[in-house]
DNA sequence: TAGATTGTTAATCGATTAACAATC
DNA sequence: TAGATTGTTAATCGATTAACAATC
C-alpha cells in the first residue's frame, strides 16, 4: 500500500504543479528542476521536492525530473486517466453552470445528471444532460455506479438532500451550500467554501484600509 | 489595533458558526455555548471559543454567548454590514452564474460589472449587470473605487487579466482559474480551488476502492 | 573535479487540543 | 453550594523549512 500518508495540502498543490508543468514547451523542456517549479509557484523548493516525492520516485540529481513522465505521474496519481461519475442535486444558476463548464473531464470528473425538485426545470436540458426529479435519485446512482454527489442547493435544503445522496450509495460530496454537513463517517465532504474565501479577501481589504488610516491619522 | 493576530483558519471558520447560528431560533435561544456550536459543527469546544474569543470578548461562564449579539459582532467582523464592490472578469458560465447569484451581496459583496474580451457577450445584461469591453476596465475601477475583482477566465489568459485588475488599483483577486497567480506583495490573491477540491474527493474515492479491494483480495 | 540538484534528517513554526483555574 | 461554562496556559501534533549528506 502506498499513498496511505500523503497529506490534504500535498494533495491540492499537486494540482498547480501539474497546471504549471502543462503550460511548459514539451520539445525544450525535457526536465524540469524542483527549484524551477518552487520558483514559479511561489512555493518553497523543499516542499515542492517532498510532495512529488509522494507521488514519484524519480528525480535525479542535477537534472530533476522528465516533464513528461511527471506530469503522467500526477496525472495517474489524482486519478485524472480514469474519469470518476457524479451528479449535481440542485438546477439554478449555480448547477447549471457546473453542468455546463467542460473543463471537469480533463480533471477526471464526469457529471452525468442532475436532479432538482423543481418540476419547471425537471424534463430540460443543459449542455446535453438532463435534469430529473429527486424521486429518480436512487436508482439512477445505484444503476450507474456513481460516488459522487455534488450539491448546489440552497443552505437550508443541503443536509436533506445531503441525507439522500449518502442513502443513494454516494460516498464523496461536494458541498457548495454554505452549511456544515453532518455525514457517515466514511462519508467524505467537500466544502466549496465561497463565504470562507469572501470572508479572507474582505478582512484582507479592512486592514488595508485601517493601516492607511492609521498612517495618516 | 485589534484583529492583528486572527489566523486564516479561524477567519475560514466564522461564516460556518455564522449559518449555524442564523439557523436557531431566535426568540427560544438567546443565548448559546460554545459546547452547543461545536457540536453541531463537528468540531473542538476549545476552538471554537478561541475563535469567538477573537471576535468578541462576551460570554459568561454557565450561561454562554447571547445569540443575537454573536450573530452581529461576527457579521460586524466580516463586513458583511458594509458592502465591498467587485468586478467580474470573464463572462462566461461561471461568470455569469456569478454574477446572478443573488446570495453574495449578504456576505457583503457587490458585484456591479462584468468584463470580458468577447465582443459578441460585450454590451449583454445578466441579472441587470453589464458586461464591458476589457478596455473600459481600468477607467470603471478606478471611478468607482472597486477593491475587489474576480477572475473567471481560461487559466491561460488568467495571469493577464490578474496584471489588469492590478493596474486598475484592485487590491484583492478572487480567482477561479486553476492557475497561480504572480502579484506584487501588497494584493491578496484568494484562490477558489476547483481542482484541487476535485483532487481531495477523487483521492478519497481511489483510497476506498483499494481498501475494498485489499479486503476482498 | 566542481556544482547543481536530489532526498533525508532535524529544527522550527503554527494550529489544535488538553488541562485547569476563574466565575456566574 | 455545585455544576456548567468560560478563558488561559501548557502540551501535542502536523506541516513547513533549514541543514546536510549523497549523487550525477
Amino acid at each position: 500500500m502506498i499513498d496511505q500518508g500523503i497529506s490534504k495540502q500535498t494533495l491540492q498543490r499537486l494540482p498547480f504543479y501539474l497546471g504549471y508543468l502543462k503550460t511548459l514547451d514539451k520539445v525544450t523542456v525535457e526536465t524540469v528542476s524542483a527549484t524551477t517549479i518552487a520558483e514559479a509557484l511561489n512555493l518553497n523548493q523543499v516542499q515542492v521536492r517532498k510532495d512529488l516525492a509522494s507521488v514519484c520516485s524519480l528525480g535525479r540529481p542535477k537534472i530533476g525530473y522528465v516533464t513528461q513522465e511527471l506530469i503522467c505521474e500526477i496525472e495517474h496519481f489524482l486519478g485524472y486517466d480514469n474519469a470518476e461519475s457524479a451528479v449535481i442535486i440542485g438546477a439554478g444558476k449555480l448547477g447549471k453552470a457546473l453542468l455546463g463548464y467542460r473543463g471537469f473531464e480533463e480533471y477526471g470528473l464526469n457529471i452525468v445528471a442532475a436532479f432538482d425538485a423543481d418540476e419547471n426545470v425537471v424534463g430540460t436540458e443543459e449542455n446535453g444532460k438532463k435534469i430529473f426529479p429527486m424521486s429518480k435519485l436512487k436508482n439512477l446512482c445505484e444503476r450507474m455506479k456513481i460516488h459522487i454527489g455534488i450539491i448546489t442547493v440552497p443552505a437550508e435544503y443541503a443536509q436533506r438532500v445531503c441525507d439522500s445522496l449518502v442513502e443513494s450509495g454516494i460516498l464523496a460530496i461536494w458541498n457548495f451550500a454554505p452549511v456544515h454537513l453532518t455525514v457517515p463517517e466514511h462519508i467524505l465532504v467537500q466544502n466549496e467554501n465561497m463565504a470562507s474565501s469572501l470572508a479572507v479577501l474582505s478582512k484582507h481589504l479592512s486592514q488595508k484600509f485601517s493601516e492607511e488610516a492609521q498612517k495618516i491619522g
